[in-house]
DNA sequence: TTGTAGGCGTTATCAC
DNA sequence: GTGATAACGCCTACAA
């Protein structure tokens, strides 16, 4: 492979000067910027990024966290992020941490020995002390999907309240009242919030919160199955129910229908986070919109815009969820 | 960040000394060892991997180009390749390819710059005889679900015509023998091959294949609608119809139920890839097991092998499909 | 505008 | 077994 040496010396010029035009950074005269650029060309050079990065104490690539590389959820997050940074010539360094405090501690700890010039994280097993901690590290390290206080201006995250509270709401507008819920793992804060926007969205109109009502589930398919069966034996009468991620849904439709229930008609069910799958299954999935990869592509522009100095991006940092109404939900009595 | 050169000093030893133990690939006595690693955990060194790099040539990462970072398909093959890796200390630089000719160069172009160790790619709208000038080149490159036949060696692939044989003999042995067939773009060699499999199994039983009773799809949704439609309207009677993959699959059942047929009674309906959420439809949907995890972990193996020689690795080209059996294929006249 | 020279933090090749 | 010292390929003051 050609090197900046040989380039310098077939085009006539320095070292100093074969570097400039690479990075045009510098004032360099158009005859001798050609030079180097028809040099360049005929020896098929190509810069060492391993060389530049030591350097220049820049590795142009950001470490990405998140719990699994498969799955609707994180493949969408990936892709927005990843777009974004390779567009602005950025490379992605990929690795999944479980979803378990030891497991993402250790891949955070392996992207960093990959000297990235940030990380983009997804991670639940992780107290907020552990993570304010790591950040006063060398290490910028922002947060996808997580409020941390003290780290706010670091952190993208969606409404979580919010996609409850209009989750309930859709299925109070189709006439039900008797609401059944089955939660995400109460220790991650997503899980709580949208637990609270669907209270919320009771106590809007008068209807009480029962506790019989409301079961905690895993996020997995399960946990919708699991759920449905718990209130099923309670005999708590139900016309229809929430569930806070589509993965449930999905689990308590399967359920249902080994029970008989002609869906909607016998459950209204919405899920939440609009996954690919969510317009597969039967009936169609009503839900709540996720815009992960748009969240993903912001804090892909975070870190352009405080770790790579481009100017004039807009961050947002809070994203709105939103009511995707497919065939999930049916007007009560009908 | 302390360095090298802090921890020789302070550990009263040579540059040299310190990364033998390091790289513990000479002798070093215990005495001088002991000494080297109390300087290092004194200081909290830690290696610059970077430096290490542009010294031994050789960057620890494996450059992945998958058609896309979303979608069950790729999530299954990246997370495969990337835990087999990483378990040896190597790292996933990733980058989609969106299964155009263009972006695929692109992204090639991209891995090659950053110096990976080597390439596993899944490409589909590259040639061949691109490909071979391509492996010419100083990074190693591994094939994903692709056979070249002068490159087999770098190539791990399923034998998609024994797919298409599993998947339409399990029609036949339900008793169907008029059955349609969604295939996938025919200038993909594994849509080729799974229609051989499929006409093998006909022939095998004496049922001719009819040009009336196949279609060319897209592999995904709207193809299986497409497909369903366009038999449906030819009015040749069928039975039973495979589709090439699973994502066809569904489209199909979704075309079926909206025009009132009741699955899998009116019509027996078989994918292909036994994607995460073929278990999640309804009904169920019977399936060829495309172990895309294990050959994403056997791709790793190789590159493990080849480039960063690890001996007493057993490799295998090729991959069997096999046969899921779910919900979605009905006993003729049951 | 262009060139010189030192430095980035390791590895690797020699001697000793 | 250990220590100098020259790469590795590029960036970046500083000088000219």
């Amino acid at each position: 492979m050609a090197t900046i040496y040989e380039v310098s010396s077939l085009a006539g010029v320095s070292l100093a000067t074969v570097s400039r035009v690479i990075n045009n950074n510098a004032r360099v005269s158009d005859k001798t910027r050609q030079k180097v650029e028809k040099a360049m060309s005929e020896l098929g050079y190509r810069p060492n990024s391993i060389a530049q990065s030591l350097a220049s104490n820049c590795t142009n690539s950001v470490g990405i966290l998140v719990s699994e590389l498969h799955g609707p959820f994180f493949g969408q997050m990936m892709a927005g992020i990843e777009a974004e940074l390779r567009a602005a010539g950025k490379h992605v360094i990929i690795t999944p941490g479980h979803s378990e405090e030891d497991k993402e501690k250790e891949g955070i700890d392996f992207l960093i020995s990959r000297n990235c010039d940030a990380l983009i994280i997804h991670v639940e097993g992780l107290t907020d002390e552990y993570l304010i901690e790591l950040s006063k590290g060398k290490t910028p390290i922002y947060f996808m999907s997580r409020i941390i206080p003290d780290l706010k201006e670091n952190c993208i995250y969606l409404d979580n309240e919010l996609g409850g509270y209009l989750a309930t709401k859709a299925l109070i507008e189709h006439g039900h009242t008797n609401i059944a819920y089955i939660g995400g793992p109460q220790f991650k804060p997503d899980s709580q919030n949208r637990l609270t926007g669907h209270k919320r969205a009771l106590a809007e109109h008068k209807i009480p919160f029962n506790d019989t009502l409301y079961v905690e589930g895993d996020f997995k398919e399960t946990g919708g199955k699991k759920g449905l069966k718990h209130f099923l034996n309670a005999k708590t009468p139900f016309t229809a129910l929430v569930c806070a991620n589509d993965e449930m849904a999905s689990g308590a439709m399967t359920y249902a229908r080994e029970h008989d229930f002609s869906l909607p008609k016998d459950l209204s069910i919405i899920g939440f986070d609009n996954i690919i799958f969510s317009r597969h299954i039967y009936p169609k999935l009503t839900t709540i919109n996720n815009p992960v990869d748009e969240m993903g592509k912001m804090a892909a522009k975070l870190v352009l815009k405080n770790v790579y100095h481009h100017k004039d991006l807009i961050i947002n940092h809070s994203f709105d969820p939103a009511l995707i109404e497919r065939d999930s939900i049916a007007y009560l009595g009908k």
